[in-house]
DNA sequence: CGGAACATTGAGAGGGATCAATGGACGTGG
DNA sequence: CCACGTCCATTGATCCCTCTCAATGTTCCG
């Protein structure tokens, strides 16, 4: 929960290619360095922030690995995404200037905070970091679909391989490996997420394994037949985020 | 299909207190006036736009009644969304200057085309509308948190409960009543939007009809108890949009 | 009036939930 | 360094909600 004062200008930080500046040249870059008022560091467990907070920033994640979480007025609640570096955090506080959700690191993680109302205020002169908040905005309403494919669609086998895919493809993004990754998540999480149970969740993993899809050992997994996995996975695998 | 030359300017639409200028200042209205290129005319039945279409602009229903749908390469589809007066559509296409759903007329519709580099362009100046956009857009992110609460979550008499609220709300929003309403889509596109099948929909109206809480005939609903219906839907009965 | 599209209702099957017990991994403190 | 407790994962047995398949009814429109 510790505010340091670490500042890390956009234009020389190593995220640039996958963060917020992507595409923007180095001029334009030169102007975000405004941007980030600071880093924060959260360690595993606690929040970023919290439903009912006021928003005045969105979160860049620079290391570390994030769940967002609604809870409904009685009690349960749904995991809604997952974020890992690169992607932005606090788009749900814009509408009511207050937190519709909680993230929540998932190991310990470091963000840039970046205060909205500058944002808004360079968006104004430099015209491709506008339309990149609209396209970071649109990417998330696009993604939301494909989760609603997902929810309202598919079955649990399918809704696990899309998961896999997709971390997989995001993981790779990020210069990690195709075929074996971490698991940063509890079988809870991954099915709340996914709609389904935690031992559906162990089960339908199990199943992957016996039918020599993927080898899992905890939260360690391997892709072996990733061409399978992504058949069962049919619908908008090329998701972004 | 057609489109009309129509033109009418956003500060003297009576709809001005529902869609995009909502909150504005007078001033600010009459800049807004640049931003509806024209009108267009759609009859029921055929698409607004469809995956893959260029996007260039963004739609407000000034009338009528829309659905949004993906769909997987494996052929199935996912209504992800039902927009009525007031509502934006479009907002899915800003990321890859494509549209990546169809925007289908439920029945016959007139809406506001408004090319988004001329919004972008206002954007610039007047301050509010900037503002506006990115509300617009995160409330479409929030909105999309509920419908993974209601298909991750919620059993199905939950799902249909907590639909009919959130329409009757739009509504009674619009001027309608809080107690009647004339469903627009068929039971199979709310089986398809609530991740259920249209057999389930109808049994669960007939459930719903048996315990007194609302009368079904076909497409026109009567709900007799509103709280009744509410205690069901529990979360997130506020939802927007 | 007849046909097509949509809705209702029933009977049976199945996927995932639930309840429950066991087994590993990890971290903390003795 | 080991013991213990906690958290997490696995696996089994059973049940129930929703899907599926199927038949009938209703409305609307040409």
């Amino acid at each position: 929960m510790s505010t340091e004062g670490l500042r890390i200008a956009c234009s020389n930080c190593n995220l640039r290619e996958l963060c917020l500046p992507v595409g923007l040249s180095a001029n334009e870059l030169t102007e975000l360095d405004a941007l980030v008022a600071n880093r924060r560091r959260i360690k595993k467990g606690p929040s970023l922030y919290t439903e009912g907070d006021t928003f005045t920033s969105l979160f860049a994640v620079r290391s570390g690995f994030f769940k967002t979480r609604v809870t409904t007025p009685d009690g349960r609640d749904q995991v809604t995404g997952f974020q890992m570096t690169g992607e932005i955090l606090g788009l749900d506080g814009i509408v009511n200037d207050k937190h519709s959700c909680d993230a929540v690191a998932l190991e310990d993680s470091e963000v840039c905070v970046m205060p909205f109302s500058r944002i808004e205020e360079i968006s104004r002169s430099v015209h491709s970091l506008q339309n990149h908040m609209h396209k970071i905005m649109s990417r998330e309403i696009v993604k939301d679909q494909s989760i609603m494919i997902l929810l309202g669609g598919m079955r649990a086998e399918e809704r696990l391989a899309a998961f896999l895919m997709n971390l997989i493809q995001r993981l790779s993004a990020r210069g990690f490996s195709k075929t074996e990754l971490v698991l940063r998540m509890t079988r809870e999480e991954i099915g709340n997420y996914l709609g389904m149970k935690l031992e559906t969740v162990s089960r339908t993993f199990s199943k992957f394994a016996d039918e020599g899809l993927i080898e899992v050992h905890q939260k360690h997994l391997l892709i072996k037949k990733p061409e399978e996995l992504k058949k069962l996975a049919v619908p908008s695998s090329d998701s972004c985020n």
